[in-house]
DNA sequence: TAGATTGTTAATCGATTAACAATC
DNA sequence: TAGATTGTTAATCGATTAACAATC
């Protein structure tokens, strides 16, 4: 069956919504409960679950371990995923000691560079390996995600030079739209700065308009 | 009108693209070749910038450098705007010196903590202030943009105070959907990584059935 | 059983795309 | 003028939502 992306992308936001449930201690929610803690519809929520399978207790709702078992494992993060960062610049380094990653089991286990300077030395931990060692290196970790933290004219040929090396999917930091046959997910942090500018001067025209009251 | 959201994400897509078309030097584009470029529909284009006015010329295309400064003043870039970050630990450090920011008319002029040991330091040669000071040095450097980066147990409270002091709009690197009144953009890392996560567990049970071909 | 909430259908809403007259 | 490409309408596609029978 064809999943909407949408959908795929609320699975996350179900299994931290859900995780924060198991925390507080929580056994049991409805599909009310996590619809309004994301801001969304219930039958939205009912719906997204609904294409792969039924988790829930008609009159109770879902058993909050359960169902977080089950989207574990649909989205994949019932296991651990080894993760190669190439550029160690600023934004590298830092996503190698993002708590937010090691918490999700995403365990980054190699950074990768062209800067002799940096070859060799450790950032929080993790080891800086040569960019010409990827393909050894992914094969000996065994990494499956690799992340595109180098300057825009370089990331083409990174995602071809990860994608040779036998890695499996790609989250792409750079302003560029990767031609690549693994999958892709972007994190385009420029592009969000300039949507929240357009919503801004759009609100505060609008703001402007609400005085006159037309 | 009201512009559908999609809409707006491309919008800064392709002031990206008309940016590199301006760059090597060419003055006429088709929808076309903007199409092209970033995998979607020239009719997508077309309508997308029919919005906002006719920018085009029928026949020719549309006049690269025109066609760029529209869409700045559509998205707000034609000024430039004043960031401050909160949260001075390694994310935050990172995008105080990200190329892509400063590129693009985004200057961050502040960093906030709480730890007294990080303030009055400089990170990049932007100071670290006492978060306690967000409302004064606020206004002060008018300050429009707010950038959330601290662990996500303090997120809802420093979008608070972003808001209290006057702050017009909020990028958010936490993974919390916030409340407030003001704009707020999501750059979520982590489901970006669960995204990939299930793609590339989707990718990998298709592939298997390829082989058998039914 | 009565009350609650699921899973699913059908209706609605919104965004994408094809098609084409207008026009450079 | 002939060729090309826009701007816009109408058709299509896809996602969200309301509604409700099924059932815990």
């Amino acid at each position: 069956m064809k999943i909407p992306r949408p959908t795929v992308k609320r699975l996350g936001l179900y299994y931290r919504c859900l995780s924060n449930y198991r925390e507080d201690g929580v056994d049991f929610v409805s599909s009310q409960d996590i619809a309004e803690k994301l801001n969304i519809k219930p039958s939205q929520v009912r719906k997204d679950l609904s294409y792969f399978g039924e988790f829930g207790k008609r009159g109770l709702g879902y058993d909050v371990k359960k169902l977080l078992n089950e989207i574990a494992h649909i989205i994949g993060v019932n296991k651990e995923w080894n993760v190669a960062i190439v550029g160690a610049g600023n934004l590298g380094s830092a996503l190698t000691s993002y708590p937010g990653l090691s918490k999700h089991k995403f365990r980054v286990v190699a950074l990768f560079d062209n800067n002799q300077q940096k070859i060799g030395k450790k950032v929080s931990g993790i080891t800086v390996y040569d960019i010409s060692d990827l393909e050894r290196t992914v094969n000996e970790l065994k990494i499956e995600i690799g992340v595109i933290a180098v300057p825009e004219f370089a990331a083409q040929h990174v995602a071809e030079l990860l994608e040779k090396s036998g890695i499996k999917g790609i989250v792409n930091f750079a302003p560029v739209r990767l031609r690549t046959n693994v999958p892709v997910e972007d994190v385009d942090i420029t592009l969000s700065f300039e949507t929240i500018a357009y919503n801004v001067v759009k609100k505060s025209s609008l703001d402007l308009l609400d005085t006159s009251n037309d």
